[in-house]
RNA sequence: GGAGGGGUGACCGAGUGGACGAUGGUGACGGUCUUGAAAACCGUUGUCUCCUCACGGGGACCGUGGGUUCGAAUCCCACCCCCUCCGCCA
């Protein structure tokens, strides 16, 4: 969410960063004429509350309580509580347009219309190159036994698999190896949270009200299914003022994530690219807002080392105006090459999410003993989302014979050097 | 799930209709005193929001949401959470 003042005073700025983006402006619109006329309404409540406070504190010094006084002021109540219905009402609708309007991007974020304006800012390690023709994983993972597609559509139907045996085993020692690395050496504290949360957790994070569509929601118990440790993680904190001297915050956090995919029907259906149920190790930060920029920097850095030491070629992509996700004003994506599918595969997306996320899961810190609270920023990256460098893997450590060589990073996690 | 108890400011803890944003204490901060420290004493110490260039002023907040009333932390209703006991369960 946006800061209304912001939006109140400098209505151009929110103007061109929407432009960017390719938004409807009619939203902002909307959202200046509901504040105007919210604020009108108040200012009206609050003028007869502050008339009816005064008297009210006249008639407890009577001794004999005047009838049309308290007569006059039973009138006054019965205006506040009309006005005030009103002013809910206007609130209610000027929330929801606020919780519905995109972050904005920052100043050196490129412009562009969509993923074909985005740019490569840099890449790192060769693709190997084969002497056969490499399979896709779908055909690996068959042939070996460690994905069970059949099976994963007889239990839950479409966008399900199965992992067994070395490939469950694969996932495991990678969710252990990125866990160590990112809370060993990068200094990232390990949470295990709820999988499922409370409606207002989404709102924290910005999937609701907007993206509704891609959540699976328990309606006997109003219990909402996450669709990434983001979701929790942002609602740490939700409502708190963290002391002076604590931030930065690093948490690193395994999960399983849940989507519906409402919105890629029909897309990527092949293989284990895109499945309703994953899972993924997510970095997130709570930081001061002037460092998080820098921040993100390194953000990418720690996903990146992943990729490294696990010997997989990638390129990362600084995403344009028109392609940045809701809450973030600047992401990087991480992509690695898969030789089987033949395309690159988006394993990490890395945003700062500025005080978006902050103001909506009310998140402050207080700088100093003294000093009055300031919201936070907020910053998450995959680190990394498993299946697809599952897939990454086994396709670029496939050998002739149709085995996977382990990656060295990975021996330590698994019993094995190969997946035969 | 059943029975009972309880949710008040950073914390402890008073407050059952009217000057209560809330007594008191602790902690924290500033000051007096002291060579220094402690003790003692004095003072300061919430969040949100609206109006104002500012000084300042208004409004809201005592688990949440409704209701009663001229007026609610205080009364009524519903819900949530915590504690104790019982039941059930990985």
């Amino acid at each position: 969410m946006l800061d209304i003042k912001l939006i109140r005073d400098n209505p151009d700025t929110v103007f061109k960063a929407m432009e960017k983006r390719g938004e409807d402006l009619d939203q902002v619109r909307e959202i200046i004429d509901l504040d105007n006329t919210y604020r009108q309404l108040l200012k009206e409540a609050e003028t007869l509350r502050a008339r009816r406070n005064d008297v009210s504190k006249q008639i407890s010094h009577m001794k004999d309580k005047p009838a049309d006084l308290i007569a006059e002021m039973r009138q006054v109540g019965d205006r506040i509580t009309g006005i005030e219905a009103e002013a809910n009402q206007v609130a209610g609708r000027l929330e929801d347009k606020s919780l519905r309007l995109p972050n904005m991007p920052a100043e050196d974020v490129p412009v562009g219309k969509d993923a074909a304006d985005n740019r490569e800012v840099r890449s790192w390690g060769k693709p190997k190159g084969f002497t056969f023709d490499p399979l896709p994983h779908w055909e690996l993972g068959e042939k070996l036994g460690i994905i069970d597609f059949q099976r994963g559509v007889k239990l839950s139907g479409t966008r399900f698999y199965v992992l067994s045996g070395l490939g469950s085993q694969l996932q495991r020692a990678l969710i252990n190896f990125m866990l160590d690395t990112h809370s060993k050496q990068h200094g990232y504290t390990e949470i295990y949270p709820p999988f499922m949360v409370k409606r207002e957790c989404l709102v924290g994070s910005s999937n609701l009200p907007k993206f509704a569509d891609n959540l699976y929601h328990d309606a006997e118990e109003d219990y909402w299914f996450i669709p990434t440790a983001e979701v929790p993680l942002t609602n740490l904190h939700r409502d708190e003022i963290i002391p002076p001297a604590t931030l930065p915050i690093y948490y690193v956090s395994h999960t399983s994530c849940f989507r519906r995919e409402k919105m890629a029907a029909g897309k990527d259906t092949r293989g284990i690219k895109r499945g309703h149920q994953f899972e993924k190790v997510e970095m997130y930060k709570f930081v001061e807002p002037e460092t998080s920029d820098g921040e993100l920097t390194r953000l990418v850095a720690d996903a990146e080392d992943i990729c490294q030491k696990l010997g997989l070629p990638y390129h990362v992509i600084q995403l344009c105006t028109g392609d940045l996700g809701f809450a973030a004003v600047k992401t990087f994506d991480i992509e690695m090459w898969a030789p089987g599918c033949k395309e690159w595969l988006e394993v990490s997306s890395c945003s700062n999410c500025g005080d978006f996320q902050a103001r909506r899961a009310n998140v402050r810190y207080r700088p100093d003993p003294e000093a009055k609270p300031r919201l936070v920023h907020t910053l998450n990256g995959s680190g990394l989302a498993l299946p697809r460098v599952m897939i990454a893997i086994m396709e670029n450590y496939q050998q002739a014979d149709g085995s996977i060589v382990v990656p060295e990073a990975l021996i330590p996690y698994m019993n094995t050097t190969i997946i035969r």
